[in-house]
Formats: structure tokens, C-alpha cells, sequence
DNA sequence: ACCTTTGTCTAACGCTGTTAGATTATTTTA
DNA sequence: TAAAATAATCTAACAGCGTTAGACAAAGGT
């Protein structure tokens, strides 16, 4: 029967709609306000219907997160690809990583638990890791042979890692900071930690 | 009458009571298990009473948050104090904030919003302001005068900020990183920073 | 002793995530 | 086509949440 294939089909679409409706209460009212009744709501369905697809809101939520850090990674592949030498890829990548931040404001907050509680990572699963794999691997190309053991290299990704994340982190939780002084910041980070590693 | 007295005394005991019992309920279950009623039962009253003394479940937080920064501010104040050289007081100043953050984790959790849905800093109160007052004031004494403009001086509290925030953070919502790594990484970046300082 | 003020509690409202059971619609079988 | 089986969906409910209104009791002042 083709109509097992159509109703699979149906079904893969109410969860796909799960999702974005999901994602577009978030975008308009904030984590708080988002709950399953709300979900039901917006795709015309009375709340139990979500718990067929998802095991609970969580379920949701890492859903949400997974498909953030795809998301992140394909975008940072296309800014790598955009460059040949090694430097100026990395540095790509870190752009890419600050843009996906803010253009995707509400997904980064859950993937990284800024100002939200829930950062449902306890089971990082292969598609989480993607980011840090493909900036860990930009950076052990980056590093002299001599210098190349997996803690040197390690440490170098935490230093770019916590401020980048940490300038994210800083701009979503409190308003101020120019952006003058955020484009600063970053550009100069990354420069000098890119700089240090070479040599 | 000193019965007025006394009985303000009592008043602010409880008041005091409140948010001690917040504080342990966060510390043995996290900020998603604390509620009106919770901290009611700790406290041998019903859930009512509670808003004689706090206008509702955010101001709690917020108090919270406004009694961690006078304690951040004081730790750092006495590492400050145990050196002369404008430089090591700077390190430890960062040094003590770093260590405030896992002795108060849920302390500076909600502090800074990393990982719990609150981080009401929307009206930051002078005390919230007193660390980065003391870490700018000594960055200045630090910066080489023809360099000595206010956006300088920000674009480096921000340059240190993020690093240390970020590696706080990323150590909060994920367990991983060996402690070893993490004193690394941040020796390094203060002391990285602080030498682009005095240059 | 009365009245007023203060402290405290009970009961309720509307919201939350989640589950069980009934009900309706669809498909399969006879 | 009629009956039986399966799937889809809903209603109702539970326990818990923050918060408020109103009742009740204790204390204070007169």
C-alpha cells in the first residue's frame, strides 16, 4: 500500500510543525512562554497529540538543539569553503559561528543554555560534536608539528571558544556593549589567538 | 516602644530566612525546583507570607543577585589587597571571580543567567556594578597613558570578561574539560592580556 | 472590654507538563 | 456492504506552579 508511505509522509509533517511552531513562539515571546498547549494551538491540534511524537517538551527542545548545531555546522562549512588558506579559514569559521548566534538568537540560547534553563546536552550525540570537530580540526592544521599533541591543540580551542562564547553570552544576557566595541573585541581575539598559535 | 524594635528585627529575620532557604533548596535540587511553596515549607510558613516580604518570585532572584555581587565584590576587594603591583592585583582579582563562580555556582548562575531562565539585571542597581567598576579602575592604572581613553579601557574589560565568562560557562552547562586544561587556559589569557595591556 | 491593626491561613484562579480513558475516524477483514 | 480492528484524536483529570482575595486569629492601643 503507497498510502503507508503518504500517512508516514503526514506524520513526519506534524512533527516537522512541532517544531516550527516551537520555534516561532520562542522567536516571538521568549523561552518562558513556550509550552505545550500553546504548540497545540498554533498547529491545531489539542496538547496529548504531541506527546505521539516527541516523549516529552525536553524531547522537543533537544530536537531543536540538535538541528541548531547542523545548522551551525553547515554554515560554518560554507564560510570555510569561501577561503583556501588555513588562517583565514579558521577566522571564518569563528565569524560564522558569531553570526549563527545572533541571526538564530533563540536556538543558540538553548544549545548553550545562555538565559535559558534547559541546555539539554547530557547525551551529546555526533551531530552536536560537528562544530568543535571541524574548528579542532582547522586549528591542528594551524599548529607547528613540534607543538601538534591533542592537549596543546585542546587548549587552544577552549581559549577561542570562551570568548567567543563569552562575548555572545554577555551580549544576549545584558543589552549594553556597543556594537562597535563587540566587532573590536572579536576581531582582535581571534587575531591574537590565531597569531599565537602559528608561532 | 522598643516591642517596634523587636519586632522589625523578627520582620527581617524572616525576610532574611527567605532567601537563605532559597539558596539551600537551589544548592541540594537547582534553580528549576525552587517555588513559593517550597521555600514556604522550609520555612515553617505557607506560601502567602512570602509575599509580605518580596513582591513576587522574581524579586527574590533579584535580591539574590544583588547580595552575589556585594560578595563578589568583597572577595575581590581582599585578593585586590594581597598585592601591590597593579598587575598581580589584577590577576587575582580575576582569580577570585573565577573561584567565585564554582564556590557560588547557583550563586553566579543566576547572576549572569547561564543556565537558568532568569538573569533579571534589566535595572542593574549600583551593587551589580561594583565589579566591573573595580576591574575597569585598575585596568586603567594599568594602560600606558596616550592610550588611556575610555573605549580602550572598555574593549579591554570586555576582552578579559568574555574570556573568563566564557570558560566559567562553558564549564557550568558541560562537565567535561579536565580542571587542568581549564587553569591553563585562563593563566594564559589573563596573562596574555595583561602583557597587550602594558604594551 | 472594644476596636483596630497586624499576622497568618485557607481557598481559589489560571496556568503548567503529563497521563488515562473515552470517542471518533479510518482501515482491514468477512 | 457490514462488522471488527486499528489508529487518530479528544476530553477530563492530576499534581504542581505563581499569585490573589477573603476569612480568621492574635496582638495592640484606647
Amino acid at each position: 500500500m503507497a498510502s503507508k508511505d503518504r500517512i508516514q509522509r503526514v506524520k513526519d509533517d506534524t512533527r516537522c510543525n512541532i517544531l516550527k511552531a516551537s520555534l516561532e513562539i520562542v522567536k516571538e515571546e521568549g523561552w518562558a512562554a513556550l509550552s505545550m498547549r500553546k504548540i497545540a494551538d498554533k498547529i491545531d491540534y489539542t496538547a496529548p497529540i504531541i506527546y505521539e511524537y516527541f516523549g516529552n517538551k525536553e524531547a522537543i527542545l533537544q530536537e531543536l538543539t540538535r538541528m541548531g548545531f547542523v545548522k551551525l555546522a553547515a554554515e560554518m562549512e560554507t564560510a570555510k569553503n569561501q577561503f583556501t588558506d588555513p588562517a583565514e579559514q579558521l577566522e571564518a569559521m569563528w565569524l560564522a559561528y558569531w553570526k549563527f548566534a545572533f541571526e538564530e538568537k533563540e536556538t543558540y540560547q538553548v544549545m548553550y543554555g545562555v538565559g535559558v534553563g534547559a541546555c539539554v546536552n547530557n547525551n551529546p550525540c555526533t551531530d552536536m560534536r560537528a562544530p568543535a570537530q571541524m574548528l579542532l580540526q582547522k586549528i591542528e592544521d594551524l599548529v607547528p608539528e613540534q607543538k601538534r599533541t591533542k592537549e596543546y591543540i585542546d587548549r587552544r580551542y577552549y581559549t577561542f571558544w570562551s570568548v567567543v562564547h563569552g562575548l555572545i553570552s554577555i551580549n544576549m544576557t545584558r543589552q549594553l556593549t556597543s556594537e562597535e566595541i563587540n566587532k573590536q573585541v572579536l576581531k582582535d581575539a581571534i587575531g591574537g589567538i590565531i597569531n599565537a598559535i602559528k608561532n
